[in-house]
DNA sequence: TATACGATCTACAGCAACTGTAGGTTCAAG
DNA sequence: CTTGAACCTACAGTTGCTGTAGATCGTATA
């Protein structure tokens, strides 16, 4: 059994980040000590470890907390899993696309200011002129 | 003069988008009729326009903010534009890099998966352990 | 055993950048 | 002059945490 601090360390989290995983139910409430404080074994170690690897991976803690819902019941069909990490990639995708357009315009605006004076900034320029532009980006979902 | 229902319409933002950006000071308190509402010009249709230009360039409001301030000095040397450019430049780049990692991790981890229960299902094993992994992957930046 | 001090506790505020809601008022067309 | 869409303020909610204050706990050392 070991603190919240020592289950941070070993995971890469900060303790409020434990302690909110557990506000919103994604961590079980664990056992506690005669004072009040909190002590954890291997399996919530796993589970932290899981929810932080998926978090990496770009996965939000609503898909998070579908997978570890369904890693629940070992003899249901993985298809469901399958299906959100497709729409993850699917994500990833569509978000390296949109940032493309963007790095192809910055790059373009970039390059064609040769001004000294902000009154002649061509990125200024473009930036008030959408006109200007050759994609049609929208912003970049977060 | 223009209402903001107006303001919204033309420049493609929500109504109470842009009473936020009147509230944080990025754009600025509009003249109001008797009955109170505000009316707008063009240069606030200019202004918004930058901003959200700029927004779905992936500038943060804090780096338009900065912009904008730049933008009323013309006399001033344009290598801080440049340089509040070239750094969005750099975070766009670097982001598409950490999503191609993703990309390659999430798209190892689907293809390698041909188990039919949730028991075998190799997403969730790499999942749970991040040795499966190639990458020193982090969390993507929003 | 006493003390010190880091770790932990709860509760709540704050970040970005909006979006949505409730409940009330104003404007403009018919 | 009525009606209804558009506007107003104020505040809560979103996502995924992070930081703070002030109090309590646990353990190593004297």
């Amino acid at each position: 059994m070991f603190s919240i601090g020592t289950l941070a360390k070993r995971t890469g989290t900060k303790v409020q980040t434990i302690r909110y995983y557990e506000q919103i139910g994604l961590m079980p409430e664990p056992g506690r000590t005669d004072g009040g404080q909190r002590r954890y074994g291997d399996v919530e170690l796993d589970r932290l470890s899981f929810i932080r690897h998926s978090r990496q991976l770009g996965f939000s803690l609503g898909a998070i907390r579908e997978l570890l819902d369904l890693s629940d019941s070992p003899e249901r069909s993985c298809a469901q899993v399958d299906a959100v990490a497709q729409k993850q990639l699917r994500e990833v995708e569509a978000r390296i696309a949109r940032l493309e357009a963007l790095r192809v315009e910055l790059r373009r605006m970039i390059s064609e200011c040769n001004a000294d004076r902000v009154a002649d900034c061509r990125i200024l320029e473009v930036l008030r002129d959408h006109e200007e532009c050759l994609s049609d980006h929208q912003q970049p979902t977060p």
